[in-house]
DNA sequence: TTACTGTATATTGGATCCACGATACAATGC
DNA sequence: GCATTGTATCGTGGATCCAATATACAGTAA
């Protein structure tokens, strides 16, 4: 007899260490935490309502990816980049992501082209900034997603989580959504053709031309990268 | 009056953690435990003669570097890699590495490249292949220090630590010690001369070589394998 | 006043204890 | 015999408790 309820592996469940890792992890990446919050592990079982255990196992993780800082009975704290880090993270990336989208297009199938459009097109529609960085990342995720190279595409996540809460910021407040709606446009359009070199290219010039456009703004406006929310909600 | 006391920063010390963390560490990279080996919290608090807290907090650790797996209630293994991760380590390795010679090789120093030298003649030298890994490491590490590329340095670091026990154990079987020497040494003398380019190249050859040399070895040889189908994590 | 010392408090690092899930195996019913 | 159920045991995830360190500040002596 076949089993006649729906199969859902219960070994699965988040434990309490991965909601208290989740939820800590988007506050710091979209910057509702801001950068050097010191994180007090009594207060954050309090608002998650368990103990200081799978706090402590969230906050370690956290520290592994570099988003929150230890000092050694001090504590932890968001972590902050310098202007200088946030540079070489997106040299990284734009060398990492041409290579993953000219790989990815050598296989790449029609069903992944159109989902990719498809999320190109409600990042240019969205008004709200802060569904931003999650919107441009199921963009280009989508079009990395079949190029068989996971290690990569991880390595570019790690790397972008540590900036987004930046460039997203620049993106609202330099007005320059438009010209990332029309890089987007063009990268699918070279996806679409299958032009795997121009591809590579206009990715490249996407990520570094957000980090000059990010840095061209602080040097006009040094007050701005203090006027960050500071939010101290975590979930 | 100026202290006479050599300063130390106290703070520094390692906690129950780090040692745990470290040896651990150590013993999956140079393959001292097998891959798909079941660490036992208790056994290994009883090892290192603490508890299961810090046991714990450096299972995590490792478990962000990808190094061990967890599966919930059913306890950490070390992870393995199939020879497919292993190649694409190896192709991001490659990428990596050959873009950071390239731009160390613009600003290394004359006491960079003696040190690199050094390195060089230790690894030919060197007879005991548990030292290899540690050699290796050593030479490359010291031509890309001056680089200025950290977080790339950091992303090529977390990469060879899961491939190296599998390229190491490879190097001795297959008598490649001697292709490993001169490939050092092509690469020391193109950034002795400053040749960005033919350093950039020789780097993801002599990587990449490894790799081809490593699958071939184990086509010839199948039940030298101690490979094990994983799904590892993030690192 | 000013520099030092001692104490109170806050917070982390680690130890111990408990509850739940997983596995192995004996017991039961057919 | 064979499948199912109950139970004993083990190991993990989490809670609570204790120890050690850091900061703040009051008190004391020159």
């Amino acid at each position: 007899m076949p089993m006649k309820i729906v199969k859902v592996d219960a070994s699965a469940a988040p434990s309490a260490a991965d909601v208290v890792f989740e939820s800590i992890r988007r506050a710091v990446i979209t910057g509702d935490l801001p950068d050097g919050h010191a994180l007090r592990q009594e207060e954050l079982a309090r608002h998650f309502n368990t103990s200081r255990i799978p706090v402590r196992e969230a906050l370690t993780r956290l520290e592994q990816h570099g988003l929150v800082q230890i000092k050694r009975h001090h504590g932890y704290t968001v972590a902050g980049l310098t202007r200088e880090q946030i540079g070489e993270i997106c040299r990284f990336r734009a060398l990492l992501e041409g290579e993953i989208v000219a790989q990815a297009l050598v296989r790449i199938s029609d069903t992944a082209l159109a989902q990719a459009k498809r999320c190109c097109e409600a990042f240019a529609k969205e008004r709200d900034p802060v569904r931003w960085g999650d919107l441009n990342r199921d963009f280009h995720y989508t079009l990395y997603r079949e190029s068989n190279m996971p290690y990569h595409v991880a390595a570019v996540y790690n790397a972008l989580e540590k900036t987004e809460r930046y460039l997203v910021d620049q993106l609202r407040i330099a007005h320059s959504m438009t010209r990332a709606r029309a890089e987007h446009k063009a990268i699918l359009d070279a996806c679409i053709a299958r032009d795997a070199k121009t591809a590579a290219r206009l990715t490249r010039e996407h990520i570094l031309g957000a980090y000059e456009r990010f840095t061209d703004f602080l040097d006009q406006h040094p007050e701005a990268s203090k006027l960050r929310a500071t939010a101290s909600a975590v979930g």
